[in-house]
DNA sequence: GCCGTTTTCGGCCCGACTGTTTTCAGTCG
């Protein structure tokens, strides 16, 4: 998949033109470029060189640049910018609050390219008495390269959700708020957070900003302004809180809901219509006349579109598709009528079945599907065939006694290293639903692990593969997979991919997802749960399909168990199986 | 470098805060 090394290097021209100090809008556009590439839910090689300037961001140069790199591997223009400066000195910008025009000036006048020598400059106050630099920018500049050694890479949501919780709860106790909302990529749900955005009204706005200086797990405050102040929490994550009139808290909430690149479009579209947006409100250019913005519907109404949700602001098509009426009707977490990947006590679970019954029944689930794992993975206590029958006996009992809920009976099987399955057909066969994912030779060949993914979609009993790309957020990366390949075959074959809903996992990820949709592949969103209180993750894998464009009737568990049995593969249990692929 | 209901030139989102500044530049979101 070209589009994401196409996207990184695009945002290193931007970032080296950017500190060549070039036109701002010119590296803007590589910006904007490098997201739409990246998002584009389709593999760019299959666009044909006239189609890419159709891509929004993308004219005739970047078109050019573009099939350059595709026929020949090179962007003659990169190369020959990549011998200006050395790439150690774009890491210099990773440092935060310093910026382009500081890192040009430092590698101008004392040569600095790397962080060490930074570092050793900054404490020897080697730094002051450059233009523009006192001590205070060099004391700066250490606290910029302690935050960042401390790993201020970006958390998984599902760390960073609580902790906002935790705050905005702690606010709406304890300081003169009314409205009170996370904004922020936090609010559109990515899978990784880099800090946490926090608006609210307030009649009394420097004592709500004392309050949260003041919250117990505030390690160090950045700025203390009136209306705008950020803090580190203990957690050494930034947190910023930023108070508005209540009359713009709507256009406040677009504004910090961003994305930054979805609010340029906005803006832009704004101007052309003789208006303006601020974060006070949509008004008329001409005699600056407020036309809206105490509700977030305001902007969007007075500019012709309808209402965006927060999952879908990222410049990736929503706001033409909001001009046409198109946008899509994202499912809902209630939606959802069963968790198809869940463990029990019979593998590496904590619950028996009738506890997994009662906590999915609370949910207000109409099914679950045990899915305890296969006796290649004994450190999981995988089940021998012996016992996967004799759960299926079990299942079968405890299913007559249940009324309005049903438990499927599954597996969560072992793709093995050289492609075969972990259980034969024979087994499978008497199985209402067969899971197959990946546990062993993740640094295989980009070929080998393809070819063990569609064997295994191959396979007439496989319903779904679960965690199709294997990244764990912040600790392993996707395997090396061809994605394209496995959902032509996904589709193809009907079998359904999964959202792996575990907030470290979210596998598929929203591009895959949306890319997978456009190739027809059917989704399931599942847990994996290993324990009760994990059936609760779900939301965090609907936050995933929203962002990936789902609509209810794009996942499989949101059909009622009946009508889910039929679409699932095989689509009918009765038929004799092809011949069976090894 | 992109883009067009001001269309092939001349614009391009906008404001808060900080630190360095006598009025603003840099960074951030």
């Amino acid at each position: 998949m070209k589009n994401q090394e196409i996207a990184r290097i695009f945002n290193e021209i931007a970032d080296r033109l950017e500190i060549k100090g070039e036109n701002l809008f010119r590296i803007r556009a590589y910006r904007r470029a490098a997201l739409n590439v990246e998002g584009l839910p389709k593999n760019i090689e299959d666009v044909p060189e006239k189609e890419l300037v159709k891509v929004p961001g993308i004219g005739r140069d970047l078109a050019g640049k573009i099939h350059e790199y595709l026929t020949s591997g090179k962007i003659q223009a990169y190369e020959e910018l990549k011998n200006e400066m050395p790439k150690e000195l774009l890491t210099l910008l990773s440092v935060p609050s310093l910026g382009p025009k500081t890192a040009k000036l430092l590698y101008d006048t004392l040569h600095v390219e790397s962080l060490d020598e930074l570092e050793r400059l900054a404490s020897e106050h080697k730094l002051a008495g450059l233009p523009g630099i006192k001590e205070k920018t060099e004391e700066n500049i250490l606290k910029g390269l302690a935050t960042l050694k401390r790993g201020k890479e970006r958390r998984p949501l599902g760390r960073v959700l609580p902790l906002a919780e935790d705050i905005l709860g702690y606010l709406r106790k304890h300081a003169p708020v009314n409205n009170i909302d996370i904004a922020g990529s936090l609010r559109r749900r990515k899978d990784t957070i880099k800090d946490i955005d926090l608006l609210a009204t307030s009649d009394r706005p420097a004592e709500a900003m004392k309050v949260f200086t003041r919250h117990p797990e505030v390690k160090e405050i950045l700025a203390q302004g009136p209306t705008k102040s950020s803090i580190i929490i203990n957690a050494d994550l930034q947190v910023d809180l930023r108070v508005v009139p209540r009359e713009s808290y709507g256009a406040a909430l677009v504004y910090f809901t961003g994305s930054k690149a979805h609010n340029i479009r906005l803006r832009e579209m704004a101007i052309r219509m003789g208006m303006k947006i601020n974060e006070y409100g949509i008004s008329r250019e001409s005699d600056n006349r407020k036309l809206g913005g105490e509700r977030e519907d305001d902007i969007y109404r007075i500019l012709g579109l309808s209402y965006i949700p927060p999952e879908l602001r990222e410049d990736l098509g929503e706001i033409e598709a909001a001009a046409e009426g198109d946008l899509p009707h994202l499912v809902m977490p209630g939606d959802l009528k069963g968790d198809l990947h869940v463990h029990s006590k019979w593998s590496d679970g904590g619950n028996t079945f009738e506890q997994l019954v009662e906590a999915a029944r609370e949910l207000g689930y109409s099914y679950i599907a045990i899915t305890d794992h296969s006796r290649g993975l004994a450190v999981a206590h995988g089940l021998t065939v012996e016992r996967l029958m004799e759960q299926k006996r079990e299942i079968q009992a405890l299913n007559k006694k249940l009324r309005g809920f049903r438990i499927l009976h599954g597996t969560e099987m072992d793709i093995r290293s050289d492609g075969r399955l972990d259980f034969p057909d024979s087994a499978l066969r008497e199985l209402d639903i067969v899971v197959a994912s990946l546990h062993s030779g993740f640094r295989q060949s980009v070929q080998q692990l393809t070819y063990r993914m569609v064997s295994a979609m191959k396979n007439p009993y496989v319903s779904i593969v679960a965690h199709p790309t294997g990244r764990l957020i912040g600790e392993r990366d996707a395997y090396e997979l061809d994605m394209d390949e496995i959902f032509r075959v996904a589709g193809e074959t009907g079998t359904a991919l999964e959202i792996n809903a575990s907030p470290f996992r979210l596998d598929l990820n929203d591009i895959s997802v949306r890319r997978a949709k456009e190739m027809g592949v059917a989704i399931v969103i599942s847990t994996d749960t290993h324990a009760t209180d994990q059936f609760g993750l779900m939301d965090y894998g609907v936050s995933v399909a929203r962002r990936g464009w789902l609509e209810k009737k794009d996942i499989l568990n949101t059909l009622p168990t009946d009508l889910l049995l039929k679409k699932l593969k095989p689509q009918s249990r009765r038929q004799a199986p092809a011949q069976s692929h090894r």
